[in-house]
DNA sequence: TTGCTCCTCACGTCACGTGAGGTGGC
DNA sequence: TTGCTCCTCACGTCACGTGAGGTGGC
């Protein structure tokens, strides 16, 4: 009935989108980091939407940069999700003592992950120092021959 | 003989310097990460020295920074293993074109790994700059309260 | 109907963790 | 001698990879 139906995302372009694997995409189904594809009939394909796109595109980067095991990263979700509620609770109030306390635990939440990337900055930026350390020294006794 | 005899380290406190397990040390021996302790019989301890602490820092710091498999890894170090033999040779020639040869593969060699660590710190740059955003909004509707 | 992708077991692998039982050095 | 750390198997675990054999949708 609709004119624009929201195209269905089969796993493997699920998977292409977010640089990984269909079996990935499966596993973190299993273990409760995605939510299993919405009306599905056991045995039968997995449908996704661009929210689930969204949401595995996160899982990765943080996975990735920040290191963190499937674990940890799961309890970080799910803080994340309790953050989703709030919003709810957020847009059905206008009690400003329950919005300051809902944007109070949002800033609490954000400053944690800004904590780790800030730390992961830090210590790249060590690496890369001693890197252009190394570089500038060669490139001296590269002068010094002419 | 020697007044100040270097102290050999024991593989906890290797590990320990190196924010490690004995369990990790003796994994990396095993794959040939390691050079396995010097002068040890079967069956008996390890003794390491500082040199080995700074072998395992910099697989460490390689291993969770740019997120390289342990043969990666190998391949990485084996290269920087090749560069401390050219310098070896540097320092035993005055030949000024193999001098360039070394010196411009070791440019080369250095490159690499700042490619890598660049390429990471775009990526938490990113991610930096949307947790910024989402806590520049949390904080405007903090503001619009008062 | 033919291909391709998908499905579910289920075993393999990488990078270690974790006892089990025993020996070594300040 | 007593504690602690070390030793070597060897099995367990986490995060998937990789077939094996079969079914599903453009």
């Amino acid at each position: 009935v609709s004119a624009t139906k929201p195209r269905a995302l089969r796993i493997g372009e699920l998977a292409e989108m977010t640089s990984t694997t269909p079996r990935t995409i499966r596993y973190y189904e299993e273990i409760g980091l995605l939510p299993g594809a919405v009306d599905r009939v056991q045995g039968k394909h997995r449908n996704y939407t661009d929210a689930d796109v969204e949401r595995v595109k996160e899982i990765v980067r943080l996975r990735d940069l920040l290191g963190l095991s499937l674990e940890g990263l799961s309890k970080l979700l799910e803080a994340e999700a309790a953050r989703a509620e709030l919003r709810r609770e957020y847009h059905s109030t206008e009690d400003p003592g329950i919005r300051r306390t809902i944007l109070e635990q949002a800033t609490e939440h954000i400053a944690t992950q800004l904590g780790l990337v800030r730390s992961r900055q830090r210590e790249l930026e060590q690496l890369e120092g001693e890197l252009v350390e190394r570089r500038r020294t060669v490139r001296r006794r590269l002068a010094e021959l002419d």
